[in-house]
DNA sequence: CCGGTCTACTTGACATGTCATACACCCCGA
DNA sequence: TCGGGGTGTATGACATGTCAAGTAGACCGG
């Protein structure tokens, strides 16, 4: 384990930027988020995964898969937004442990009013700077990261 | 402002592939470095800056540039790495606001120890599934965000 | 040398995220 | 049908991050 190849300066580089990136980026957008449609972006996220379900209504293991969350961090975060009207629960009958989360019209609302302007921000800082190879490289090779660590995870979780 | 371009399926594919290689990429180095060295991100990248700097000595203000953090947050993690004995503060002859943090002996074993092992798991994780041209993609494209999100931060100060 | 204004940092209140744990319910074999 | 072992979700304690406001020293024009 000792003394293992360091990265390179192209290796180096290429990670800080990437990190300061996506500090600067998230800051950016939230603060976006926030003052145009008092969102944040956690709550973008979660309300945009309902709109894909059918009738804004879906199972919280669902969105974890979706947005890629701990369990906690979305049960935490329904509550809040079940206190601010943007979602509600229902019990779903097919199986008495589930929760079905559902948009509720404020929820909609708010979701249909602050896409627009965030996918505009989101245009503006990240696709309109980058040529269209840009973006295909940017989604390969967030998909081959992505796949190691899946590939990682099936290995320790085998062991 | 109403109906801006949208994301076409490339844009929207690249844009998800990234949020969820994000997520799970910091949870699973978080982890790691949490198992390995009981240091988390936040810390190790303080550190890791701290041992940039001469003496491994530098002004709040220097590592608030280099890690694009917020002034607040780093004040308070700070704080909590002094209360956890990996660094100190030091008064500051030429400038009486001024706040030193320097790293203490524990500091510097911490970073030392965990450093190798950090830098394997983003090694395995990220740069051993890329090309050495995915990698300066992604360095470009970090950077011609950030360069964007700068222009951006000019205008509206300057405004 | 006085006041205003900037700069560097800290603080407190509060929002958010994590980990471990609890809990109710499903499933399945004896 | 009883019990044991998953599954799906919620919760509590606590770590972390954010925003707004506070403090204190520097700088500068009179």
């Amino acid at each position: 384990m000792d003394d293992p190849r360091w990265l390179d300066e192209s290796e180096h580089g290429a990670w800080c930027s990437y990190i300061a990136m996506h500090a600067r980026l998230m800051a950016q957008l939230h603060r976006q988020l926030q003052h145009d449609a008092g969102l944040s972006l956690a709550d973008y996220d979660v309300l945009s995964q309902l709109t894909n379900h059918p009738a804004g209504r879906a199972r919280v293991f669902e969105l974890v898969e979706a947005l890629q969350w701990e369990q906690s961090r979305l049960s935490h975060h329904l509550k809040r937004m079940q206190g601010r009207g943007l979602v509600t629960r229902e019990y779903c009958p097919d199986d008495g442990r589930a929760a079905l989360v559902v948009l509720t019209p404020e929820g909609r609302s708010a979701i249909e009013h602050a896409a627009p302007r965030h996918v505009a921000a989101v245009r503006d800082l990240v696709f309109d700077v980058l040529t269209p190879d840009q973006v295909a490289g940017l989604r390969a090779v967030a998909e081959a990261v992505l796949d190691r660590i899946e590939a990682r995870d099936d290995g320790s979780a085998a062991t």
